[in-house]
RNA sequence: GGGCGAUUGGCUCAGUGGUAGAGCGCUUCGUUCACACCGAAGAGGUCACUGGUUCGAACCCAGUAUCGCCCACCA
């Protein structure tokens, strides 16, 4: 029993009908936006949700994804959201607590961005925090330099700003969350979840620190996961290099000769014939006339290019494998911004190598290859013009520049990237979530599948959680970081860069024998990857998060699969060894009209508040009910029109109908005064309906239940509410049954269409009915009265529909009158057609009415009045 | 190169073994009596292709093609 539920018996006979004279869908958006807020109509009822007694089958808990509040939302984003929203509709409509929060994710690197151009300021970590610090009311022409601290506040105002613009939206397109209950992903609260955690990841040996070769976005200057990577085609070319070799030159072809100076060795694959007399000797480059080995492995492809490769530290990813599987040499070359470094490498030695090499320091990427071209040309060792290509290239996601490989001290989580055994545990867990549509399984599976490395955390960023972590000097001022100082949990959370650790003081900051603050903070992932936690209480809410956690339903987008969902699995199995969700519901993405996804960079974002405002937001949520999970769908403006069609009708016809008399029916008596043969095979239509709408919402085919409800409305207000409408305004027992079955009818379809019409169902049903429509129970068949036959309906309403075809055929009006119709029907329809007499002669004002049995289907010949003329 | 999904009327999509469906668009007609932000009627498809299974295939199986997405070590 669920006690602020409103039972839709409520109206007692003869209550207080209120319809409108004119219904219309203007202002509904701002009338019960209002309304739902001052009746705390979505509140989440935590003392009867947490009660012992509650079952933890009758809450259903949604870990909602958080939106980047630096951004700005589209369509795309207001269809996702809403089919959540239909879910969570659904599922208080059951009877469920509903669990329903919103968070933000105003942490990470967007924020920065925008706070970066908004306040023209930038974050210099070796400043001090100034208190009274204010920006500039107009950002200037050179950016600020502030302290981390000072950074930080800024992004904390102007996304709290963003934040209240966001939620004034999702207000608007009707969301039921549970607006008291926010989080934010950069709050006291999170960063404290997202240190505490890592400290345990940390305690457990599932989170480690190592110095180590990593994929450097230079434009950044941050280190980059392999899930923040998407390959590009870019044009490139090979280059024929020869060195010298024991018995003549060896030729190699590579796109990147810029990095000749970092080659450490040569290498083909060990069967190899042509270089197996290679194998353990070595070879000159040129230009640097370094000795390098030539060695054997089996990565090496002997159809690429020459069939041997120069290793180098480091060109790719596969350079780093070669370099660690080989013990190779370090020449690193490439500097965290991208430019050749000043210095030569360790092994350049000799003044020919210290000249073709100060040819190169300084340059960028691409003017040193310039430049090694020309030398290479001048020397000799270049052969050929060099062939162009196009190859794909590593970037990270957000960046524009070809991210170069660096060696750096990192923190990173195991995911099984390295480790079978935990990869075999992370698929376990895919396996145990259910999700919707089944087949983005695949996409789980395939990531997990082609991991190469373990996930790092990481970024040399600023507004972002900090590692709660500080490392001793030694006398010489270098960090000890196999003794890393951490945070205790009390004291989370904690920034390293202004909090001191336990038994220093500030002065000891940076100089030998005190302390220095790892100098990272964590990737936003790292932070997101925690929103079951954070907005379930875990550790500060500890009652609640029995109770809602594992959650039942984590929404999101296919795109970030492999980061976002992937990475909350792995924090809940280490942490809770359980799957954060039982369901895992994908939306697809609204498209262009080319097919191409919708977002603000690629400039084909349709602006939400626009559509809404025009169509109305029942309009829009229809449209976006007719998305199935996981599919993509073009956005198209005629479709808006249909679904406010649809709004509007309801309207109408819930007005019509309360003025057939249904508005003063008790509905709690209502089924026994449901007499008449076509009456009751209305609502014995109306029961499938019911039944077949619940079994698509308890699978979360909101499309599949929004359908038969529709299907079901439509005829219902063309063939039912005109065949019936005559009789429901007379009076006796005949007339009483139309009602009832009328006031039923219109109280269940408000019902199945409240989740994704909202407002327009709100209103019609305040006409009429106590509480609201969305803590009204979803109807249930058996609450309909039983026995009645639905072909009574199709069957009268196919006679109607011959009577109709005739005055259209003779282009009469739909009111001209009717001197004789003949109904021929199958013999089993006879007596359905004979059972509906009465209404079908008002409706089709037939003067004479005729039924006889005969072959084929159901067809009606028709004798029109004679029309007077003039 | 691997994986996943899609291919049904002009458009957007339902339809998982039994006579091809809906909405939009289109055509024709109709408005004092809930609804012109409307109603009624109608036209329109060899279900991508090739084989196979079956009494029967849009649907099941094998393969092909095209499109989209995800992944992949890219010299």
């Amino acid at each position: 029993m669920v006690p602020d539920i409103a039972t839709p018996d409520t109206a007692a006979p003869g209550a207080t009908v209120d319809v409108p004279e004119k219904p219309t869908l203007d202002g509904l958006e701002e009338k019960w936006v209002a309304r739902w807020a001052e009746q705390d109509t979505y509140g989440f009822d935590r003392d009867a949700a947490l009660d012992p007694a509650t079952p933890r089958g009758q809450i259903w808990s949604i870990d909602t994804p958080p939106p980047t509040a630096s951004g700005s939302l589209h369509v795309g984003h207001v269809f996702s959201y809403t089919h959540t929203d239909f879910v969570a509709r659904y599922q208080r409509m059951r009877g469920k607590h509903v669990f329903y929060p919103m968070g933000w994710d105003d942490n990470g690197l967007p924020t920065e961005r925008r706070v970066q151009n908004y306040y023209g300021v930038r974050c210099d970590p070796s400043l001090h925090y100034d208190p009274s610090y204010e920006p500039p009311e107009k950002p200037g022409k050179d950016q600020q330099p502030i302290s981390r601290r000072n950074f930080v506040e800024l992004c904390m105002r102007l996304t709290a700003e963003d934040e209240a613009e966001f939620e004034k939206l999702w207000r608007r397109v009707g969301l039921s969350v549970d607006w008291s209950d926010v989080y934010r992903t950069i709050s006291e609260s999170s960063r404290a979840t997202a240190q505490k955690m890592f400290l345990h990841n940390l305690a457990r040996g599932e989170a480690y620190a190592q110095e180590a070769p990593t994929l450097w976005d230079v434009t950044f200057r941050t280190a980059v996961a392999q899930a923040e990577l998407e390959d590009r085609e870019r044009p490139g070319a090979y280059h024929r290099i020869s060195f010298a070799g024991p018995s003549g030159p060896v030729f190699i072809e590579t796109t990147r000769p810029e990095l000749l100076p970092a080659c450490v060795a040569l290498v083909a694959h060990p069967d190899d014939e042509r270089y197996q007399p290679l194998f353990g000797k070595t070879v000159t480059t040129p230009l640097f006339g370094v000795e390098v080995p030539v060695v054997a492995h089996r990565l090496a492809e002997p159809d690429k290019g020459s069939g041997i490769a120069m290793i180098c530290t480091f060109g790719d990813l596969n350079d780093v494998t070669w370099w660690r599987e080989l013990q190779l040499p370090t020449r690193a070359i490439v500097g965290w911004d991208g430019r050749i470094l000043a210095e030569a490498p360790p092994g350049l030695e000799g003044e020919q190598a210290a000249a073709a090499y100060r040819e190169l320091a300084g340059k960028t990427v691409f003017t040193a290859q310039a430049r090694i071209v020309e030398l290479l040309r001048d020397s000799g060792d270049l052969h050929g013009d060099p062939k162009p290509i196009t190859h794909p290239v590593k970037f990270f996601e957000k960046g524009e520049r070809p991210l170069e490989i660096v060696t750096t001290r990192l923190w990173y989580i195991r995911n099984g990237g390295r480790d079978g055994d935990l990869r075999a545990a992370l698929l376990a867990r895919g396996r145990q979530i259910q999700w919707v549509p089944e087949h983005m399984r695949h996409r789980y599976d395939n990531w997990v599948e082609g991991l190469n490395g373990d996930w790092l955390i990481s970024r040399q960023r600023f507004f972002g959680v900090p590692f709660p972590v500080w490392y001793r000097l030694d006398t010489e001022g270098d960090p000890i970081y196999e003794e890393p100082i951490l945070a205790p949990e009390s004291a989370l959370p904690v920034d390293p860069s202004s909090d001191v650790p336990e038994g220093f003081t500030e002065d000891q900051r940076g100089r030998p024998g005190g302390f220095m603050a790892d100098p990272d903070v964590m990737d936003t992932w790292a932070t997101s990857s925690l929103s079951p936690q954070v907005s379930s209480g875990w550790e500060t809410d500890p009652e609640l998060f029995a109770k809602v956690f594992p959650m039942d339903q984590r929404p999101q987008a296919h795109d970030i699969i492999r980061t976002w969902l992937f990475s909350t699995v792995v924090r809940a199995h280490y942490e809770h060894g359980t799957v954060p969700w039982s369901h895992a519901t994908i939306s697809g993405f609204v498209v262009d009209p080319d097919r191409k996804k919708m977002s603000k960079s690629k400039g084909n974002a349709t602006t939400p508040i626009d559509v809404l405002e025009r169509y109305g937001t029942d309009a829009v949520r229809w449209r976006a009910a007719g998305a199935r999970p996981g599919a993509d769908s073009p956005f198209d403006e005629v479709q808006m029109k249909v679904g406010r069609r649809l709004a509007i009708k309801i309207l109408n016809v819930g007005k019509f109908v309360l003025g057939l008399g249904a508005g003063s029916v008790d509905l709690a008596a209502a089924a026994g005064a449901v007499t008449e043969p076509i009456d009751r095979g209305l609502l014995a239509g109306l029961a499938t309906v019911v039944d077949e709408a619940t079994a698509a919402m308890e699978a979360f085919n909101y499309t599949r239940a929004l359908e038969v409800a529709e299907a079901f409305f439509w005829s219902f207000c063309d063939d039912y509410v005109e065949l019936v409408k005559s009789r429901a305004y007379a009076s006796g027992p005949a007339a009483e049954s139309a009602q009832a079955t009328l006031a039923l009818a219109l109280s269940v379809q408000l019902r199945l269409f409240a989740p994704v019409l909202p407002f327009v169902t709100e209103e019609v049903w305040s006409w009429w009915q106590g509480g609201s429509v969305h803590r009204a129970p979803w109807p249930v068949a058996t609450d309909l009265p039983q026995g009645g036959n639905a072909a009574v309906v199709s069957a009268a309403a196919e006679a109607l529909a011959g009577v109709r075809k005739a005055k259209s055929d003779a282009k009469q009006s739909m009111r001209a009158d009717v001197e004789s119709a003949t109904v021929t029907a199958p013999a089993d329809q006879v007596a359905l057609v004979e059972s509906a007499r009465t209404d079908l002669v008002d409706a089709g004002r037939i003067a004479a009415l005729t039924v006889v049995p005969g072959e084929g289907p159901l067809t009606v010949a028709v004798v029109l009045a004679p029309v007077a003329e003039g």
